[in-house]
DNA sequence: ACCGTCGGCGCC
DNA sequence: AAAGGGCGCCGACGGT
C-alpha cells in the first residue's frame, strides 16, 4: 500500500511498508546504493512511495531503469495544507512550523563549513505520512484535498520523468535558425545582423556610441532625437513614426533571441540531443509550475523548429483549448458560458450565441474578466459579459472582493491564496497613502480574481497529465513489458495547458487518442458530469514548429 | 568583485 | 489597439 522511504544515516535507506490502515507491516534498512535494484521488484507491489521530497529519490530509480506508478510528496503535501483554509480547523493549523515546513534542502556541495556538521538524519516519513491523512481527514474538504495531494504528488513524478527523458533537440537546426535570423556569429562582437541593425540605430539617431542594451543612455538618445517617449519599450515606440523604430524594434527582437536561446543557451543546456531544464512543479503561487534554469516555460516560437523527435519517432502536440475560461465555467456553474463551450472554438462560440459581435471581442472580453482588465477593449466587453455569463462574472467578482477585502481565496481543489496584507488602511494619513492602499487593494483583488481561476486550470493540467501518463504507460506494454520510460511513448514537455509526447510514429494515432481522452478524465475527475468540455487542438509532427 | 533591483520581453 | 494575472531570464546599473 504505502512504501516510506527515508535516509536516517548516510548511504543508509530504511524502507517501511504500510497496510492499508497506516500499520507497519515491515521495516528494513539496506545500503543506499541497492536501492534502485530493490525498487524494481517493489514497485511490482504498486505500493504508493511515501518520500519527502521526489527529487531526493526519483531520478536515481529513473536512471536505473525503474519508474514509480504514484507516490506522496510529504514536502509539497505539507506546503499546500498548511496553507489551505479547508485545514484551518485542524491539528496542523495549530502546530508550530517545524521542518516540514521548510524547502528542501539542496546539498552544500562546496561548503564546508557544513561538511563539518554531522549529518541530519531524514526526518520519520511514516509519523508525517499520518499526519498529513488526520489534517485531510479532519478538513472541511477531505475529497477535494486528499485529489490536491495526489496531483501535486504525480506531478513532481512527471518533472523528474521530464527531464530524465528530456525534450528532443537538434542543435544543428537551432544553429542554422540562429545564424539565419542573427547572421554569422562575430568574435568579440554582435552577430552580423544585429551590428548592422546597431549601425543603422546610431545613424538614424546621429548618436554614434549609443548602446541599445541599455536602457537609459538610449532613452536620453532617442529624446535628444526628438521622440517624444517616456521609456524604450516596444509597445510605445510603435506609436512612434521616425527612421530610428524599424531598426530599433528589430534589434531587440533579435537582441531577445541572442541572449535568451541563443548559442550559449544551446551550449549550456543542450546536450546529446536533448534539452533538459529543471521545472519547479507547483513553484508558482496558484500551483503553476515554474522553472529554474534553462527556461522551459518561455521557449519561444523562433527556436521550436529545433525541437525535433528523433528518426522514427513522432512528437504529439496537444494544447487545451480555452482553458482558463472553460474551468471558470465550470467553477462558477454558468450554463450560458458552459453551451459557448461546446463550440470547439469557445471564442467562436460566445460570437454564436450573440454575446458579442467578434471572435476578438470575445477573447479580449474574457480576459478581462479573469485578469480583471478595466480599460480598452476588455473594459469596454465587460457589460456584455456580465450580461451574457453573469454566474461566471459574479464568481470572479467575489474572488476580487474577497482579496480586497484582506480574505484569502482558494481554487477548485483549495490551494489557497496567500494572506493579504493587514488592510489597515483607514489608519494612513496622507492622501497619497491612502490612494496607495486603495491601488494596492484593488491589485491585490486582481491577483485573487486570477488566482481561483488560474490555480484551478493548473488542477486540470495535473489531471490531464496524471491520466495521460498511466494511458502512455500502458501503452507501452504496461507493467508486463520491461523496456525503459524512454523507450515507450512518454511525455517530453509541459507548458501550462499544452503537452508535447514523443511516440513511436506507429502508436501516435493512439497517442492523440489518449491525450483527448484523459483531458476528458480530468474535466470528470475535477467537475464530474458538469456539462463543460474540455477540447484540445493536437497535431502529429516531426518538429514542434509545425504543430501550430 | 559581488549582489539586488529594474527595464524589457519571452511564455501561458 | 490593449496594459488587467502569473512567471524567468538577460544586461545594465547602482549599491556595497
Amino acid at each position: 500500500m504505502y512504501l516510506a522511504v527515508s535516509s536516517p544515516a548516510p548511504g543508509v535507506v530504511e524502507l517501511t511498508a504500510l497496510d492499508a490502515d497506516g500499520a507497519v507491516a515491515t521495516r528494513e534498512r539496506i545500503p543506499e546504493a541497492e536501492l534502485p535494484v530493490r525498487a524494481a521488484a517493489l514497485e511490482a507491489g504498486h505500493p504508493r512511495w511515501v518520500w519527502a521530497d521526489t527529487t531526493r529519490w526519483y531520478p536515481a530509480l529513473l536512471a536505473a531503469g525503474t519508474r514509480v506508478e504514484r507516490c506522496v510528496d510529504l514536502r509539497m503535501c505539507r506546503l499546500l495544507l498548511r496553507n489551505a483554509a479547508a485545514a484551518r480547523d485542524t491539528e496542523l493549523a495549530r502546530a508550530p512550523r517545524d521542518r516540514w515546513d521548510e524547502p528542501r534542502a539542496v546539498a552544500a556541495a562546496s561548503d564546508t563549513l557544513f561538511e563539518l556538521d554531522a549529518p541530519v538524519p531524514d526526518d520519520d516519513p511514516v509519523a508525517e505520512l499520518l499526519f498529513q491523512r488526520a489534517v485531510i481527514a479532519a478538513s472541511a474538504t477531505p475529497g477535494r484535498l486528499a485529489l490536491l495531494t495526489a496531483a501535486d504528488s504525480v506531478g513532481a513524478l512527471v518533472a523528474v520523468e521530464l527531464e530524465h527523458a528530456g525534450l528532443p533537440w537538434d542543435a544543428v537546426r537551432h544553429d542554422r535558425i540562429l545564424t539565419e535570423l542573427l547572421g554569422e556569429r562575430m568574435p568579440g562582437a554582435r552577430p552580423a545582423h544585429m551590428e548592422r541593425l546597431v549601425g543603422e540605430i546610431r545613424a538614424a539617431l546621429d548618436d554614434p556610441d549609443v548602446n541599445p542594451d541599455s536602457a537609459p543612455t538610449l532613452l536620453k538618445s532617442l529624446q535628444r532625437a526628438g521622440l517624444r517617449v517616456s521609456s524604450t519599450s516596444r509597445w510605445e515606440l510603435k506609436g512612434v513614426d521616425h527612421p530610428v523604430v524599424a531598426p530599433l524594434l528589430a534589434y531587440k527582437k533579435l537582441a531577445r533571441l541572442y541572449t535568451a536561446n541563443g548559442w550559449a543557451w544551446l551550449g549550456e543546456w543542450v546536450h546529446g540531443g536533448r534539452f533538459r531544464p529543471v521545472y519547479v512543479p507547483a513553484g508558482v503561487v496558484t500551483g503553476r509550475w515554474a522553472s529554474d534554469g534553462g527556461g522551459a516555460l518561455q521557449l519561444p516560437q523562433q527556436v521550436r523548429g529545433a525541437v525535433v523527435s528523433d528518426p522514427g519517432w513522432k512528437l504529439v502536440v496537444a494544447d487545451a483549448a480555452q482553458l482558463e475560461p472553460r474551468v471558470l465555467a465550470a467553477m462558477s456553474g454558468d450554463a450560458a458560458m458552459a453551451r459557448a463551450g461546446r463550440a470547439h472554438d469557445m471564442y467562436q462560440g460566445m460570437v454564436d450565441a450573440g454575446a458579442v459581435e467578434t471572435r476578438s471581442q470575445a477573447k479580449y472580453g474574457m480576459l478581462g474578466a479573469i485578469y480583471g482588465g478595466t480599460t480598452g477593449e476588455s473594459g469596454r466587453m465587460r457589460p456584455r459579459i456580465e450580461r451574457a455569463f453573469p454566474r461566471a462574472m459574479a464568481f470572479v467578482e467575489a474572488a476580487a472582493r474577497a482579496g480586497e477585502a484582506g480574505d484569502v481565496v482558494s481554487t477548485w481543489l483549495g490551494r489557497t491564496s496567500p494572506p493579504g496584507r493587514d488592510a489597515a488602511y483607514d489608519e494612513t494619513r496622507s492622501d497619497d497613502e491612502r490612494a496607495r492602499a486603495r491601488s494596492d487593494g484593488r491589485a491585490w483583488g486582481r491577483f485573487t480574481r486570477n488566482f481561483v481561476v488560474q490555480g484551478t486550470a493548473a488542477e486540470w493540467a495535473l489531471c490531464w497529465m496524471g491520466a495521460l501518463r498511466r494511458m502512455l504507460w500502458e501503452l507501452g506494454g504496461g507493467d508486463a513489458d520491461p523496456c525503459p520510460l524512454t523507450a515507450r511513448p512518454h511525455l517530453v514537455f509541459f507548458l501550462h495547458d499544452e503537452l508535447i509526447v514523443h511516440a513511436p510514429a506507429g502508436l501516435a494515432d493512439a497517442v492523440a487518442d489518449a491525450l483527448r481522452a484523459s483531458a476528458a478524465e480530468a474535466g470528470r475527475i475535477l467537475f464530474g458530469d458538469a456539462p463543460v468540455e474540455f477540447p484540445l487542438t493536437v497535431a502529429i509532427v516531426d518538429s514542434y514548429a509545425d504543430a501550430k
